[in-house]
DNA sequence: TAGATTGTTAATCGATTAACAATC
DNA sequence: TAGATTGTTAATCGATTAACAATC
């Protein structure tokens, strides 16, 4: 028997939920109860039809003539996202980069618990970020053995990244936060990787840019 | 008359060029002088034909039975993102995230100049980052008078933004590399505005980690 | 020349938008 | 009830893939 059946989420709408979750937030902030899809079009600048499209993957529980409870709206998004499954995540990498990510990121509210923060360069071993003290990478295999983290997060240059990722494969680690500009995409199937490649991110801007005069 | 022809390449296109760009950087480090379509897919995990659809958005200069040569294919595609034609852009905000980008992006490869960091708090203000010390917010429109950017990039906190963004819009910038948790979104029209948004890249990956188990 | 691989057109697929009946 | 707004189907649009003739 299958119990798989519930039509599954296109990637696009994903890629829309945390923006919706940000919006609702600010919403249910400032006290609003409700909300119609023609309200929150004109707030995000979206289609009403698309938010109503995006809205009912997943059970439509918005009211003819009424409009969407913003907070049931809300938490209901925060669940799909899965914001109340925290995953274990380790950080290797504590340059400037990783510094900034496991300083600046609030990622308990966002379904993720860093627990540990690997690094290389005797300068940055030791030093204490958050809560957390900066460890030998090579303590990485006792580590994980014991605490079983399910995602890394890869502040790390590109020539680092193709051997770390083999060992955190090996060690049980499903999903990746990547921030070197190593393509861990199609190499791993079954994996789960999200680059953010803020390179690619600024020729982007410098096309528009060029393009635009 | 009518010169702005040449049929405009989509978003899509665009936001795959700057990988095109590093794979063919790697080729090019590695010696390689020509690339067939259906090699860099097995490369690059595409299809070989979305890649010739791609590389003829600005005019084929790959070869029948031959494939792309690699150097002047990664020349092109530089020269068109713009990485040959530097924009000035100041940095709004100069705590953990914004300094790590001050250090860890290469601006100049990628067609923007960092020419100004700005901060408000008097721990950061006064400070060199790079070759560039740290100045009062206060001191923003004295500079941009003169030196004129045309990028701004905000690593400030969200409540901060939308001020700041109205300053920088009065002050003729033009783009934002935007790292604030607010939307600069389509507030304003005419405006290029790339959102990193860190937070929504962490939840899509907590979705996919919730939704795989 | 024969083999390989592009450029390009046509077919498919998926995502967005429009329309409207159902219903609060 | 009348007005508003959803849920949902159908139409449109754009992007990806497949196919193949052109040509190096």
């Amino acid at each position: 028997m299958n119990y798989e059946l519930e039509k599954s989420i296109s990637m696009s709408v994903i890629r829309r939920l945390p923006r919706y979750y940000r919006f609702l937030y600010d919403l249910k902030e400032n006290g609003a109860d409700r909300i119609s899809s023609r309200e929150l079009s004109a707030l995000m600048g979206l289609t009403a039809s698309q938010i109503r499209q995006d809205l009912n993957c997943f059970g439509g529980f918005g009211q003819q003539g009424y409009g969407y409870p913003v907070e049931q709206l809300y938490d209901e998004i925060g669940h799909i996202l899965g914001v109340d499954t925290l995953s274990d995540a380790v950080l290797l990498g504590a340059g400037n980069m990783g510094r900034a990510i496991a300083t600046h990121m609030n990622f308990e509210s966002r379904g993720v618990r860093l627990i540990g923060i690997f690094d290389n360069s005797r300068r940055a071993v030791g030093k204490v970020i958050r809560d957390l003290t900066v460890q030998k990478v090579t303590g990485l295999e006792a580590f994980c053995r014991e605490r079983r983290p399910k995602v890394a997060i890869l502040c790390i240059p590109k020539e680092a990244a193709p051997h770390l990722v083999e060992r955190l494969l090996a060690l049980g680690v499903a999903g990746f936060w990547n921030f070197s500009h190593y393509d861990i995409a199609h190499h791993h199937p079954g994996t789960i990787v999200e680059n953010v490649h803020l390179g690619d991110s600024l020729m982007t801007l410098s096309y528009r840019l060029a393009e635009d005069k």
